[in-house]
DNA sequence: CAAATTTTTGACCGATTGGACAAACGTTAG
DNA sequence: CTAACGTTTGTCCAATCGGTCAAAAATTTG
């Protein structure tokens, strides 16, 4: 007998068997990878059924189609994505905060340089799939921590800025180290852009936001 | 009879009629737009002619393959995206050269927002049309510039930082503007999000590289 | 004008694409 | 065991892909 039609949802209520989560793991797993390196449109069910170690027909058994592993992994991803941006709180020092906001930020684009990639791809492309989530959920959480650097301005805490454009060139300068890898290792060469370059971009960052370029005196 | 076969070698020197000079920059253009948008593998040669307003056939007539146009767009590219960064000089003061490589860059993405995005693109998907060329002419320049800042640091022009990353920095806040302008204006929303955007970004980059986060005191 | 050349097009090709489907296989509960 | 269910595969399909080709149309040249 053919299998239910019910394991295919991709995006409704899960009840699923243990297979069927491995699996499921498994072809995200391997979607994130030729995703995040050719683009959606770039990418082929028969590549990421290959990099799962499985058929294309049995790939489409577990994701009726090419979106919705794409769906899944965007809903993933997302919620992971602004985790660090979600962390900052009004509590404790602001500089402590965003410089400590800063590092992880650049963890993430150290640890996990596929999900910034996709996202990079997603955006690129006129962001078609998660349009509605930047001008909703994004903006929301966006316009509230500036909120609460705008508080820190007005304290004298931290100098007065324009806290979006804070924000965007925090997520540039950090995103640009997992986004645009291929050439920032290019760029430095094989001494300095080995393992190190990531706490070498830390410490010119923090530099950067905390004191700028104006030399002391 | 049929033409010539001289017309469609795409790299090799050009002896070009009018009307082939003038279709040539016809489909580059339209290529640039689709392109920056699909990437190169996203991106039909149907998509191209029809964007071009002809048809399949002719425009392959002018580029023999889909590579070619793409080869021909990346390397016009290159030589006017470095372009800021060859300007930057050694005469002058050192902290508004830097300022004025900063704006300059930020124009481009104003001004060359899909030239920003194919480049993007292909540094996405690990350039592997343009290796040679950041391994090879990128880096020279770079190391060459970040020479000049280094001077300006031993002269106790600028702070003390790394140059390359600086460098880095300067790359990723400003290109964040055409590559992910959509998220940007998704969250800056419809007010703050229309053309003075860009005013804004130079205000805040401006403050941000000169004198940091730190409150004055 | 007419001949030579350049440009454009419609028809076509093999390869690849996303996806459908039924049959086969594996597993487990009774 | 067997029936029921979950999993996997080979085969197939229509659409689309990059690209070819010969002939028609337009343009340039003498």
């Amino acid at each position: 007998m053919r299998g239910l039609a019910k394991v295919n949802t991709g995006t409704e209520a899960p009840r699923r068997t243990r297979i069927q989560q491995e699996k499921r793991e498994l072809i995200l797993e391997a979607a994130l990878e030729v995703f995040s390196t050719n683009g959606f449109r770039g990418s082929t069910i028969d590549q990421i059924a290959e990099a799962a170690g499985m058929s294309k027909p049995n790939l489409l058994y577990y994701f009726r189609r090419k979106e919705d592993i794409h769906e899944t992994l965007m809903q993933r991803l997302l919620d992971t994505w602004l985790a660090p941006l979600r962390e900052l709180d009004d509590i404790g020092d602001p500089l402590t905060e965003l410089r400590s906001y800063i590092r992880r930020k650049l963890e993430m684009a150290r640890d996990f340089p596929r999900e910034s990639r996709l996202f990079a791809n997603e955006i690129l492309q006129g962001a078609p799939r998660i349009m509605p989530l930047l001008a909703g959920e994004l903006k929301t959480l966006v316009d509230e921590k500036a909120a609460v650097i705008k508080g820190w301005m007005r304290a004298g805490k931290i100098a007065r800025t324009d806290p979006w454009h804070l924000i965007f060139s925090i997520w540039a300068t950090t995103q640009h180290y997992a986004d645009f890898d291929v050439q920032v290792r290019a760029v430095l060469g094989p001494n300095r852009g080995g393992d190190g370059r990531f706490e070498d971009a830390a410490r010119f960052l923090e530099q950067l936001f905390l004191d700028g370029l104006k030399p002391k005196g």
